[in-house]
Formats: C-alpha cells, sequence, structure tokens
DNA sequence: TTGTCATTACGAAACTATTCGTAGATTCGT
DNA sequence: ACGAATCTACGAATAGTTTCGTAATGACAA
C-alpha cells in the first residue's frame, strides 16, 4: 500500500474534493478563499504538485483541467490514525478513543450509535 | 491557551520526555536512535530549538543539561485530535471513533472499558 | 480578426524543517 | 596537569513547503 502524508494545505484540497468530486482549480480556489487568503496560482501550483506525487488524477482534455483525489478520505483517516495512536497515544486505540469521547460534546444520539456499534463488535 | 503545533521530530522527542520524564539530550539520543539513524548534534539542535519554541524547559544549573517537556501528553493530544476531527473527519467525533474501532483490534478487555465511559457519560 | 479574459506552465523567492560539521568549553581518569 | 571524552553553541547545507509573478496558450465575444 502506497503511503499517504498530505501536507497541511494538501488536507485542505483534498477535503474539498472530497466533498465536491472531481473539480476544476477555479472551483476549489473559491472554497479555499471563503476561509483563507490565497492567489489562484498557488492553489493551481499544489494541485499540479499534487498531481505529481498522486494525489490527484487530472483529465486535461479539454484546456480547463479537471481534477479528483486520488487517495479516499478513509484511507486517508486510516493511515493518518494509525500514526496518530502511535506516536501520541502510545500505541492504544482505546485511549484514544476515551479522549476523543471526554473533550467534545458528543450527543446523545452519537452516543447511542456508539454504543450499538459496540454491542456489534463484541458479539465476534 | 498555547498553540500546540509540534513536528514530526519534535513529537518523537516529546515521546520520549513523557515516557522518561526530564532527561539528557544523551539519553534521548540512545532511545532515537534505538529506531533510526541520527547524529548527536542533531537531536542537540532539534531540543535547542524546541526549547526556544517553549515546548522544552532546560536546566542548565551543571553542564550536561536536563530537558522537560513543557507540554503536556493530554493537552497535545486534545490539540491534534481536535484538528484530525476538523480537516479529516468532517467534524464528527463519533466517526473518527467509529474508526478507530473498526481498524485496530481492540482486545475484550478494552471495549468494556470504553463500555463503562460510555456508561458513564449517558448517566449525564 | 483582434482584444480581452481565463487558464496553464514555469521558475524563483520566502519560509520552515532537518541534518550535521566544527569549534570551544568542561569534566574526568590517570 | 594532561589528554581523552563529552557536551554545548553556532552556523551552514540540504530538503521540503508554500507563495506568487510572469509568460504562453487557448477560448470567446465584438
Amino acid at each position: 500500500m502506497k503511503k499517504i502524508k498530505p501536507t497541511e494545505s494538501e488536507l485542505e484540497i483534498l477535503q474539498i474534493l472530497w466533498d465536491k468530486g472531481p473539480s476544476t482549480v477555479r472551483t476549489v480556489h473559491e472554497v479555499l478563499t471563503a476561509t483563507k487568503e490565497a492567489g489562484y496560482t498557488t492553489t493551481l501550483k499544489l494541485m499540479q504538485i499534487m498531481h505529481e506525487k498522486e494525489l490527484l488524477t487530472r483529465d486535461d482534455s479539454s484546456k480547463t483541467h479537471i481534477y479528483e483525489a486520488l487517495v479516499t478520505q478513509n484511507d486517508t483517516q486510516t493511515a493518518m490514525m494509525n500514526k496518530m495512536i502511535d506516536t501520541l497515544f502510545n500505541g492504544s486505540a482505546s485511549q484514544l478513543i476515551m479522549q476523543a469521547l471526554g473533550n467534545h460534546e458528543t450527543s446523545g444520539e452519537e452516543l447511542t450509535a456508539i454504543r450499538k456499534y459496540l454491542d456489534q463488535l463484541k458479539k465476534k
């Protein structure tokens, strides 16, 4: 399996592509600048680099290229979580889970969902 | 609250200091090189920089300085988890939790502990 | 066609992180 | 006291990330 290690800025772009699906630089840039300052060519360059790194595919059949995330959100989540558990939670996933439960206002519904999931796991 | 954003290498060093408590560069370096290659002065420089950044305190009353983590493991966990939930899990902590449950072999004991913790939360 | 506009390509600058060589200071054993 | 070993300080080289200016290309409207 390929190593997934997007940088900070790359993650922001991936997020947008996961959300919107295949998009042009313009689209991504628009979403990006809703939150933060950035020049258009900055966004462009980033996406070009991500394409080189094979984080994105590019459809350049028409003049305006269309980019798409090549790594899934799920794989990225898994990769980064594992690293985090490793380097920050002494290898214990449950420690991470409790930390997450403790530090966030989690709604009753969410708690129920987690409990259900837990039951399912226990059956095995 | 101060912003906690240690780099990759800095995290490795923090980990060691959290584990061992106040330590010399030599000690940290020894642990570090058990896993990976690194020159002594590299480790030294890193820790000096971390001291400048106020990630570490330094006791230089004797010639061999003693460094100690200034940020707690817990605060760092919280900070990095929140960012992760934000940038990778669309703001949903429970999504992260299920991901963690799914992708790790979690022992029965751990599951029970989590369940207990969950019960506790539900009471409120 | 001609000018305007949006787009891509390229390269360089600015910044941050990582690595390590060298020099100078201190400690310790003999 | 002498020399070897250990440690710190400093600065520079390297590498990776982020930013953006400029030029070339293509699309489109008048």
